[in-house]
DNA sequence: GATAGTTGTAATCGGATGATTACAAGACGG
DNA sequence: CCGTCTTGTAATCATCCGATTACAACTATC
């Protein structure tokens, strides 16, 4: 296997560790396993903990801002790239479509509680302003739209986090809520059940 | 001094490591030194890490249902309860006070990311419900109103946890996201700063 | 003042953790 | 066929983790 395959392998498994334990919880010996090296290895490839968690981080928003920039390209292909809502509605049906990936989202939520960490901490901050001033700069997003996009993806993020899926049949609540956040994915969102991804 | 004060201070102390560190990451030990006790006692006091989680999660959603009853009790008194957007507004601002006690925020959002976990991951997907349900059934809220309420709930706790405020005054996509957010509230959110707890 | 219960700690155990070192197996140019 | 660079692992180290055990100090009750 050539190397930058194997450095992809690994930054997935480690996207997937990290979203489940932490970063602090997290081991370099479960990312090895995960991927199928030996643990001295995923220590070398990125020099350390600290950085391979900084390069999950980094892809994760990379992946994020790489669907919607694909959006917005087709969008602006069709000349619909200056209606507000429609923009937000293609945006947000991406953003549910990354929800697939459990490790990606949750590694992002990870990030966001590291605010006091002095190197990860500035690090997630740069990543968050980026995906705002994405969606204020090249989406077009007004401020008021901007935070009402980024409020339903962290709240889509909590619900992804709490595995909620798992009680959509069982609570009338929960159904309720699940069925006004995605009126029109909520299958995306079933197919995670049971998914120990 | 008392047992029952001494079991309040473990868990505050418990509520700043869990926050700060995530389930995983937290240590007993740093817990028990944060509290000024010994090690073996806080695990003893709770019968394990597990425990001590759930006791803190649980904590942590009393305190915001007790802030959320109070508005209720007051509106109602001064017979504005059915004006759903005082209730919102009024809740709101009682959710904003709550953000300075950064470990309490913390320990949510970390309890949300854990829906994984078979114990944990259950009794945070209950005490989300618990939220939901109150919304509801009690403030009265229609199921639009209860998602947007949760939503800005979130993206505010992912702003405090990546101390967003630090960047106030340094960058201008982050102030005018805060002054969007915490329209009246932002000073709240700029005593954060520096606050280590 | 003896007995029992409560409140707390010191010492310690098996197991895990991040990182380092040393080494093996191949690839590749000369 | 030989030096060297890349790709990978085994062995190991100092440290730390959650939990258990054993024990000390205090309090209350009879």
């Amino acid at each position: 296997m050539r190397s930058d395959e194997r450095r992809a392998l690994v930054l997935e498994a480690a996207t997937r560790v990290f979203g489940e334990r932490g970063y602090h919880g997290a081991t370099t010996d479960a990312v090895a396993r995960e991927a199928g090296v030996s643990q001295p290895y995923v220590v070398r490839m990125f020099g350390g903990k600290e950085a391979m968690f900084l390069a999950v981080l980094d892809r994760a928003i990379d992946r994020i801002l790489g669907a919607f920039e694909a959006d917005i390209v087709a969008l602006e292909a069709e000349g619909r790239a200056g209606d507000e809502d429609a923009v937000s509605a293609c945006l947000g049906r991406s953003y549910v479509d990354l929800l697939g990936d459990r490790g990606l989202l949750l590694s992002l939520m990870q990030a966001f509680m590291l605010g006091s960490e002095p190197v990860v901490g500035r690090h997630a901050r740069e990543g968050f302003r980026r995906v705002y001033a994405y969606l204020r700069e090249r989406v077009g997003l007004d401020p008021d739209a901007a935070q009402d996009f980024l409020s339903r993806g962290m709240l889509l993020n909590t619900v992804v986090g709490l595995r909620m899926v798992d009680d959509y049949e069982s609570d009338e609540n929960v159904h309720e809520l699940l069925d006004e956040l995605l009126p029109t994915k909520i299958d995306v969102l079933l197919a995670l059940r049971g998914d120990a991804t």
